[in-house]
DNA sequence: AACTCTTTGTGAAATTTTTCACATATAGGT
DNA sequence: ACCTATATGTGAAAAATTTCACAAAGAGTT
């Protein structure tokens, strides 16, 4: 199998979360109606899903059933995966909820800060520790994934101390960009700022995406 | 001028970020310098500069008062841009503290909401309106740019009141890809849960952003 | 059973984005 | 004043991503 690009991962998890609800509509689902519910095109769709090794049937289209069991086992790690977040105000409150809503194979097991009024308190079940802890409970609790939540100026020693604890994935939100040093390790950044930004400079000018959709205009 | 790609926008956003406390440290700034900080490469921040028409000095680099002022222009709007958000809850609470923190030309004049029990309270300044009012409230305001932190099943007729009321950006936090039909709008998609799950794509392997790392530290 | 029409799957082309390679400029030393 | 070493700026190559175009499959119809 070839490897598979960063934005088909994220392809492949939207049509996911399309498909889920899809599931009760219809036993198969084609590539067609998946794009048009993904804002993508047919074709976009059918070569994301070439790399699932599932096979849709002409003029019948895609069991969703069956999709969607391809999309689990490509997507979702075969036992789940223990999330932290470093700390904890709004915004990884927020994030809370995502976790408790869908449950992936992903659980969120702790969250981590410096303010003491904070630590020892537990939110939706989950415990607030130490940021001193971070590193033994990193390894007590078996985690796999951090997400940054901190402020910028520490985004960067959080994430070496991650490191070193074992942790694989960090999601970080953060402006910081991390610097990367390690290739066994994923750094997802989520730039909100600049994404406040781009909608910004879009505001001004008016025929930005005119032809991403023509494109999908076109063929509908 | 050519058309700037989106992820260009974006970088130029992160270096401007980038760009601020350097002011302090020094005058000239290299294309070198800024790609470590930016983690990116020298050729990828000149590439990207080169859309300002701000021209860099061999040997010294960039003027970092030029550059910023340069990135101001071509980034922001000429007059102030309102910004409203929809959905009141910790995640666009925690947008809120995004506006305030940093002054850009965007500023947050209102929230809306379903609940009654929020609809006229205030946080931070900012009133919470009733979704119903939102039509009215966006021309009254002359609000550019909406921000979508609602329920995902809201999204779509959210983000239709919101083009139809006179709106040209929307940055959409919920999972629902929205469905574009002018090509006037921009619509910006952040879609937090794709990257959980790529974070969890990725912690299952290793050695993903292996040529990355390659091409970063090469260069080193 | 043959035909038609729709949909999948995918090489190949097109497009977009990034990187290479190097001409050009210039600060600083001698 | 000349030399050298280091940056910029950018055409061209390379790489990545998307789209086109069409062969192959098969459901439904006659």
């Amino acid at each position: 199998m070839n490897k598979v690009s960063e934005k088909t991962i994220e392809r492949i998890s939207l049509y996911r979360r399309r498909l889920v609800s899809e599931l009760a509509e219809s036993d198969f689902v084609l590539s067609r109606h998946l794009a048009d519910i993904s804002n993508s095109t047919d074709v976009q769709v059918r070569r994301d899903l070439m790399h699932l090794g599932c096979k849709g049937a002409p003029r019948k289209g895609y069991s969703t059933k069956e999709l969607l069991k391809s999309i689990n086992s490509f997507l979702d790690p075969i036992k789940s995966k223990n999330v932290i977040i470093v700390g904890l105000q709004n915004f990884s409150r927020s994030i809370f909820s995502v976790f408790k809503d869908r449950k992936q194979k992903l659980s969120l097991v702790a969250c981590f800060d410096i303010d003491e009024s904070k630590v020892g308190t537990s939110i939706d079940g989950i415990p607030c520790y130490h940021i001193d802890n971070l590193s033994s409970k990193i390894k007590e609790m078996n985690v796999n994934i951090g997400i940054l939540s901190c402020s910028d100026s520490n985004a960067q020693s959080v994430s070496d101390m991650m490191i070193v604890a074992g942790i694989k994935s960090i999601v970080n939100f953060t402006c910081h960009p991390l610097n990367i040093t390690r290739s066994d390790i994923y750094i997802e950044q989520i730039d909100i700022t600049a994404a406040f930004e781009k909608a910004a400079y879009y505001s001004k000018s008016i025929l930005f995406n005119a032809d991403k959709i023509n494109k999908i205009n076109k063929i509908k």
